[in-house]
DNA sequence: CGAGATAATCTAACAATGTTTTATAACACC
DNA sequence: GGTGTTATAAAACATTGTTAGATTATCTCG
């Protein structure tokens, strides 16, 4: 009595959770269905819920914490100031569009604040924490401008034209609020 | 050879809108369906389609059309000053949470930036512009960063408890930039 | 080396969605 | 009143996420 070997399920959830993302880069998350997925993949759609026994959001909320692993370390791989910290979160909201609009725009199943919430999620926001010490609100409102500045940029709801204007312009209004603590 | 009277369009416009907005603000827009919605108003599908033949998708725009002019006036009707306008906007985002996503996060044909962009945009817009006067950067800035913090305390992603702080802290970084200009 | 048991897989179907077609019924004018 | 145009209605279509039932592949034991 000995059953058919269990396929690698860690691996195959890293293989759809790439192949999710690239579709989505490439032509918009509802071009992410179940069944064009699995075509990519050349499997089956039973295969993908193997892998994701609670199907498509599961999938989605996969994608974005890779999102969350990727921009965590990507903000740790700069010096800890508000400017080179600012730059780099834009940078990458602005290269993964819909990598980002997953892990803030979608509808999402991630816990967030509570101690519950996933790792990369914390490491994250650990990251911009650490370019802008003081009182927890003043990284909290940091983040949100710059979650703000991001997708209303992407959007098209700002001009592209002074995007660097607005990066300068936070940047000041920070570090003067430093002192505010 | 006479037709049978053109229905009131606009009329069955407003109010398949305001159903529609009624009914995302109870259940979340995922229960906003066209069977969904004739139902709630005693009608059958392809009436909709009378009043919106560009389907669902353009009647989301209405929806977040007519919360881009009711924003408008919400905040015409404070005093055009920072905190004043600040405390209006995301009192309106608070209060009125699927409109302002479908205003902002679900996916619109909405023009923005551009002269052809709807009037209550520009109004809306301009209506934050006269509470903080000088570069355009510091009215794009400040937006930015209410709309962070708007979306970010609706997903629960802020906690609750620091809300008053972060408006605080906010107003005064951007009352220092003042002078920036 | 072969038979059987077990679990992963595939085919196919299900329910629900947005949208469109075809047929019906209602109205204004002559 | 009849006629012709047009809004409506019922039903169908294509596509979605998801799930059963049947099938097949593999490992263990004889």
């Amino acid at each position: 009595m000995s059953p058919r070997p269990a396929p690698d399920l860690d691996r195959r959830r890293d293989q759809i959770t790439a192949t999710a993302r690239e579709l989505a880069e490439a032509e918009g998350w509802a071009a992410v269905t179940m069944r064009r997925l699995a075509k990519e993949l050349g499997a089956t759609q039973p295969v993908l819920y193997s892998a994701f026994p609670d199907g498509r959001q599961s999938l989605v909320d996969a994608v974005a914490l890779s999102g969350f692993t990727e921009i965590a370390a990507t903000l740790e791989s700069v010096p800890p100031e508000p400017a080179a910290r600012m730059r780099a979160y834009l940078d990458f909201a602005t290269r993964h569009p819909r990598l980002y609009e997953a892990m803030f725009a979608l509808p999402s199943g991630l816990e967030f604040g509570a101690s519950s919430s996933p790792e990369p999620l914390r490491r994250a926001f650990a990251a911009i924490q650490a370019a802008f010490p003081g009182a927890d609100a003043r990284a909290e409102v940091a983040w949100a401008a710059l979650h703000g500045l991001a997708t209303l940029q992407a959007g098209g709801r700002l001009p592209a034209s002074r995007a660097q204007a607005r990066v300068e312009h936070l940047d000041k209004m920070l570090a003067r609020a430093e002192s505010t603590g």
